[in-house]
DNA sequence: GCCAACGTTGGC
DNA sequence: GCCAACGTTGGC
């Protein structure tokens, strides 16, 4: 089971509005680059990430879970993109700062930190441990 | 609001 | 197939 790294601007899809969207699973839309689609081709129902607000924010601020595999993006005017469906899982009660994550050697590698224009992308274990950590995240079971 | 980094487009 | 020009993203 991998992990993996979903940016919102909240000005379009806050952490909130995913919450209020429930549990079933909402298509995450809009993904218009190709290195970000083929990552949710890999994904597998059940498979954890963070969901993280860039711009004004710039923070993990929760957890999700993909719901079904890639399927085309209903808001694409063509097949080549395609979306998972996500749910919201769990708050991060303590949210991870980009300048947080920056500040710890350990998470330099990150793709977060190293590529901050790819708005879908893979955590490692580590990475994903230790920033469930800064978090205070309580243990989510793999589904 | 600025600008660096990156991806995409299109001319050749 | 290369590369310049352009548009977009996102950190600051």
């Amino acid at each position: 089971m991998a992990f993996w790294l979903f940016k919102a601007d909240p000005e379009d899809w806050s952490w909130e509005d995913q919450k209020k969207a429930g549990t079933a699973g909402t298509e995450w839309t809009g993904v218009r680059n190709y290195q970000a689609r083929n990552f949710m081709r890999t994904m597998v129902v059940g498979e954890l990430g963070f969901f993280y607000h860039s711009n004004s924010d710039r923070a993990i601020v929760g957890l999700v879970r993909v719901m079904a595999r890639a399927h085309r993006d209903s808001t694409a005017d063509n097949d080549a993109w395609e979306c998972v469906d996500l749910c919201a899982v769990a708050d991060v009660p303590k949210p991870v700062t980009l300048a947080m994550i920056r500040e710890v050697p350990d998470l330099a590698a990150m793709v977060l930190v190293q590529n901050s224009r790819l708005s879908v992308q893979p955590v490692r274990d580590a990475e994903w441990t230790k920033i469930c950590t800064m978090g205070h995240v309580k243990p989510v079971p793999h589904a």
